[in-house]
DNA sequence: CAAAAAGTAGGGGACTTCCCCTATATGGAA
DNA sequence: TTCCATATAGGGGAAGTCCCCTACTTTTTG
């Protein structure tokens, strides 16, 4: 049996997911996440053979980061990203944070299927437009040192800045202070060598902090 | 029993429907159907009450055409549009095709319950984050080719504000006093029936106010 | 033409953010 | 083990934002 955890913010996709793949005999459902955070911490518990993850989680942290953060603390886990995004950019950042597989959201449960067993045995499975050969550069190139300057709470900071909630707001959802939201926020500023918001902002959109926020 | 017909392309998540409105047991599913097509065949041959319809379908005919035809031909069949989009655009677009429900695939199982029987009851159940006025407003107009309640210079501001202007920034960039842009921010808010700044960046990129941005 | 909407600007007070510090606990790397 | 990075939190003051008003043009519309 292949232990599965199953990461989307959509209650019913995750049910429809778990349905769908409970009827094959060789998977086991052995989680839920509708976070980021929440999936790190499940990966942890649970122990999966492997993550279902999609892109765009609420709250912080998206599929990507916490894709990274769980196949840093737990590198036999295999993620499989299921997302309705089929770009370059996004399968290329799948490769980045080390998941071994990439599929569409409109494929059938056949494929899907197929991408868990693929991975769970140790091989990779992208499935997009984007062409072999490409896929074949990046896994050749060293594109996983390419390491982001900010932490993963920075990180989280950025996201919240960018959707435009105010340091009270940010310190109420992330529990912690005002006065540790100001540091963050400097922080990050001095790293990124910004000086004002609406840099960061820009920032934010270049680097697509947004494609994921929705 | 409200006899309810399933529209969606994605196999898993017609599954997950069926499954979880089965538990209720006003409900009966009496069909499902994976094209806008076979919508249309089977609204006509198995008469439901209610049409639950996904917006993205395969195969030319879209969610929203599809209801078109169905209220068209048979004209006391209630549909609920259930997609991820919170989007003005399509909530606007549900009313012209004469659908009575619009909710959102990331809610949850008792909140579609009460959408089907609502609008088996006769009323109407659009749960967005578009505004009430808004959608009344669009009720009452006909709703054909509503354009935004914003004013040229409100739309100005909300794409400064989105991208993280603060009121200085933007007075001197617009030749208008600080409080001017006050004004300004909070008539935007009011008109939209929003109470913080997130609402209304989340709000702004959804409805692709950012266009010109990118 | 009269009325409404759009765009402008201000007062004043409460609240928030920003910017300069300092400080502590923790965990990992040299 | 010592040191650095990360994450946490606070003081204090200046600056900015928000929210309640009012008020004046100009343009649009009924």
């Amino acid at each position: 049996m292949i232990r599965v955890l199953l990461v989307d913010d959509h209650t019913m996709i995750r049910k429809g997911l778990r349905v769908l793949l409970e009827s094959y005999s060789q998977i086991k459902i052995v989680g839920e996440s509708h976070t980021g955070n929440d999936a790190i911490l499940k990966a942890n518990q649970l122990e999966p053979d492997v993550v279902l993850m999609d892109l765009s989680l609420p709250n912080g942290l998206d599929g990507f980061s916490a894709s990274n953060e769980i196949r840093k603390s737990n590198p036999f886990v295999k993620i499989v990203i299921l997302t309705m995004h089929d770009e370059e950019i996004f399968v290329q950042k799948a490769i980045t944070v080390g998941a071994h597989g990439y599929i569409l959201k409109n494929s059938h449960g056949e494929l899907l299927l197929q991408a868990i067993v693929e991975v769970y045995r140790g091989k990779r499975f992208y499935k997009t437009s984007v062409s072999e050969e490409i896929i074949n550069l990046w896994l050749k190139s060293d594109a996983k040192t390419m390491p982001s300057v900010l932490t993963l709470r920075e990180k989280e900071l950025v996201r919240l800045i960018v959707l435009g909630y105010t340091n009270k707001e940010m310190a109420d959802k992330l529990l912690i202070s005002v006065k540790t939201v100001e540091n963050h926020k400097t922080n990050i500023m001095q790293k990124l060598g910004l000086d004002s918001k609406h840099q960061l902002i820009q920032y934010a959109i270049k680097n697509r902090y947004l494609d994921l926020a929705f």
